[in-house]
Order: structure tokens, then sequence, then C-alpha cells
DNA sequence: CAGATTTGGCCCGTAATTGGTTCAAGTTCA
DNA sequence: TGAACTTGAACCAATTACGGGCCAAATCTG
């Protein structure tokens, strides 16, 4: 191959101690990685793959790819592939998986502390012997948890909607919602399920309980005293973390 | 395993560290259950009939049905079945025009209740200088209008979202930014343009403006007292139109 | 109710794939 | 000629995929 060949612009990623070839494979690879063709976190194919595909030698290619390895565009595992490291500007993550990028445990725990007392607050006064019921029945599955954290959180996540679909207002259930999503697609349900011994799932069975009671019975201070103690728990609990 | 697995860029569900197949499998399954084609709810093909039906092993189907649980995808259980949790996007559409449309003025009004006093607390706290300085600007625009309720409101808008924004609370600001979506999207903003006289236009930026100074002079209590005065303005407008 | 069937949960050994390494020979060009 | 680059091949170790078997839970069936 001719030595001034290939002078591109799109040269990003040039190493003056390689051979002509081993830079157009370079070129070649980076180029599909930044038009997203191996978005960020796949596997490109296998080098004896590539190898036949660009029509050049393994070690060919693997001189490119120890180039791109030491770039950071690449990282390889031996067994498993190479796998794309290198994050495109056009990877841009829809506005729900950023909205719970960007809101910390703490942030999620400042907004249910402003929703959560109101809501109950709504739901006592405006949830229907039938709704009762039914969170009657989803306090029952709760309440049949003894170790396995993922049962509980759902059943967690089931009553709180339903209270706040209780209150009757969908704006500020969907403002829940919101909070909720936001906190599913996070690490937070995994650092969650890390604390929630059977130990700490007794004490907040007890809790959910004697909010059931209290709002089943239309006591809507002692409802809104029960959640604010429930959340002071889980402050509790997240400043245990650190 | 076929020679070169094709990978396209609709790679949403990413997992790293995980095999080939297994994350074509994951690919496959997450498109079917998009595409509606197992809706929420259903119960997907055992293990043993997705593995004949897409050639592969049965433990990789077993791996990619690992990460769409832990992706809250679907939920397992032993002896019954894999069951789909996924709320596809198609399963709700105008799922924030159906918002407003179920959303009355005074549940919008509640919520406002709720969310705004601890939400300008917050932004008291946690507005920067540059911030304070971008919502003089936006209070200067609001200033500016005299008589076209339209401009009005528009300015309005910015001067809460600058609010929200300044709290540094992400999930806080996307919550108020659902009340604002669903209360733009009704007939309320033409309600309330009949009554946006002159006058009551000159009341509000007298309000917003004594709100800017107790924010700007970071007057935590000041603001939230402000900020609660105007919300009962807007409820006596609202009971008026009855 | 009791047994049979289906389903997910789990384990292990084997085979295939993949990157890691080395070496020798061919090619290009100064 | 000599130095550089490329090629082809072989072998190793890590990882993954496969196939099968067995179990427990849930469901179906008589």
């Amino acid at each position: 191959m001719a030595p001034h060949t290939q002078r591109t612009a799109s040269q990003i990623v040039t190493n003056h101690s390689v051979g002509a070839t081993v830079q157009v494979v370079i070129d070649s690879l980076f180029a599909r990685i930044k038009s997203e063709e191996y978005p960020e976190g796949t596997r490109l194919p296998s080098e004896r793959t590539l190898s036949s595909e660009l029509g050049v030698a393994r070690n060919t290619v693997r001189d490119a790819l120890d180039v791109l390895e030491s770039r950071n565009i690449i990282r390889r595992r031996a067994g498993s592939g190479s796998f794309v490291t290198y994050k495109s500007e056009a990877a841009r993550p829809d506005s729900r998986t950023a909205l719970a990028e960007n809101t910390s445990p703490l942030d999620h725990l400042v907004v249910r502390g402003i929703l959560e007392p109101e809501m109950v607050r709504l739901a006592v006064i405006n949830m229907t012997p039938r709704d009762i019921m039914e969170l009657d029945d989803i306090l029952t599955q709760l309440e049949a948890v003894t170790t396995d954290s993922s049962d509980f959180i759902k059943a967690e996540e089931a009553f709180y909607r339903k209270i706040a679909n209780g209150t009757g207002n969908p704006l500020l259930a969907s403002c829940y919602e919101l909070a909720i999503e936001a906190c599913l697609q996070t690490f937070r349900s995994n650092l969650m399920r890390r604390h929630l011994t059977p130990k700490r799932i007794e004490v907040y069975q007890t809790q959910y309980n004697a909010l059931f009671n209290a709002i089943s019975s239309r006591d809507v201070e002692t409802a809104v005293e029960y959640i604010k103690l429930h959340l002071i728990e889980e402050q509790k609990m997240l400043l245990q973390e650190g």
C-alpha cells in the first residue's frame, strides 16, 4: 500500500508507529463506531471474522484493536470479545432514563417527603370503600412476604400506587408515578435490596399495617403521621449507607 | 452459534459482560415485548419452547431472561412462567393528553398547592446567583406585558419553570413540568385569558415582583409566604368562575 | 384429594468461540 | 541488502454456549 494514501480528515485516531494497513483498519473500525454501527456496549465481530471481512490478516486486525484499546475506544476480554466503550455524541438517553440517572436518592426522598403526606391526606378523604378493600388485599400480599426483597418492593409499589390513585387526583397520581419510575430504573432498587433484611421487612410491614388502619378508619391526622414516620425511617436508612 | 451475529443499532437493553448469543436473545425478546407481540401481563413461552424456537440452549435463554428480569421487564415465577411487566409506549398513547383531560382545574390547583411552596423553599436555598440573574430577566419580560394575556402566560410559565429547575432537584422539576403540561393542553388556559384583565395582570406582576425580591435576598420564609398568597389569589379566581 | 404434567431454578461436563501469544515466512520499500 | 510491515499458522487460556439431568413450585387432570 502506498505510503501517502488515505489522508482523510477522519483520521482522528493516529499512531505514527503503525503500518499503513493497520491505520486503514483503525480508521475503518473507528468510523463504524462513530456512526453507531457499533454502538457503545456492543461487541464487535471477532478478530477472525473482521480479518476475513476486511481482507487482512488477523494479526493486522489485532494491531488495530491494540491501538483502539490504548485509546480507550474499545475494551477486550479474552474468551468474550471486544466491546465498544466509546460514547458517541448521538448517544442521547430518552427523557425518562435521563431523569432517572440525574435523580439522586436524596432528590427522590425529598420529592416523596413533599408528596406523600398530602397524598395520604387526600386519599383518606377520597378513597371509596372499594378502594380500601383493594388496598387491604395488597396489604395482605405485602405481609405475606418474609424474605424475598424483590417481592416486597413490588407489593410496596402497588400499595403506594393504590393510595396515589385513591386521591382521585390524576395529576397528583401521575406525579407520584414519575417518582416511582425514576426510582425503579436506577441502581436504587439494587441498593435497597441489600438493606432489606427480613428484620427490616417486618418493621416496614408493621408500619404499613398501622398506616392502613388509620386510612380505613378515616383518621386523617394519624395516617399522615404514620407516613411521615415511615419517611423518616427511610431517611435513616439512606444516611446509614454513606 | 452463527459465525457472525447481526448487531443492529436497536440494542436498547444493553448489558456489559454478556455473551453475544445471549444479547441476541435479549434483543429479540425485548423487541417482541415492545411491539406488543407479548403485551403486558401475558405469559411468554416457556424457556424450553423459547430455546427450541430461537435455536439456542435453554441456559442461554435463561441468561437472557435474567437480564430482562433485572431490568423489570419481566417477572418470573417458578412453576408458573415468565410474565411481562413492561408497559409499552403503544399501550398508553396520548397518556399526556388523557391526563390533561382528566385533570380538573381544582386538581391542578391542589397539586400546585402541594408542590409550589416546597419548590420555592428549595429554590431559594439552591439557586445560583446566575440562576437569579436569569430569573430577573424573565421577570423583566413579565413586567413588560400590559394587555396580551398570551404573552403573560408564556412569561409566567418561564418564571415558574426557572424556579423549578433552580431547586436542583430534577425529579421535582419534572413533576412540576407535568403539572404545567396538564394545564396547558386544556381549556383552562382559554378560560384564564378571559379573566386575565390588564388590572389583574398588574396585580400578579406586583406579586411576582415581591416573590422575586424575597428569593434574591434569600429570604426563605417570606418567599414561601408570597407564593402561598399567590396560590390563594388563584383559588379565589377559580371560585369566582363557578 | 392425589397423581401427572408443566414450568422455572440449579448444577455439571463438554464443546465451541474468542482473545492472547509466539513464530516463521513473504512483501514492500528505502 | 536490510528494515519495516504484513501474512499465515499454531497453540494457549478465558469465556461462553450447549446439552442433559434433577429438583421444587405451580398447575392441570381425573
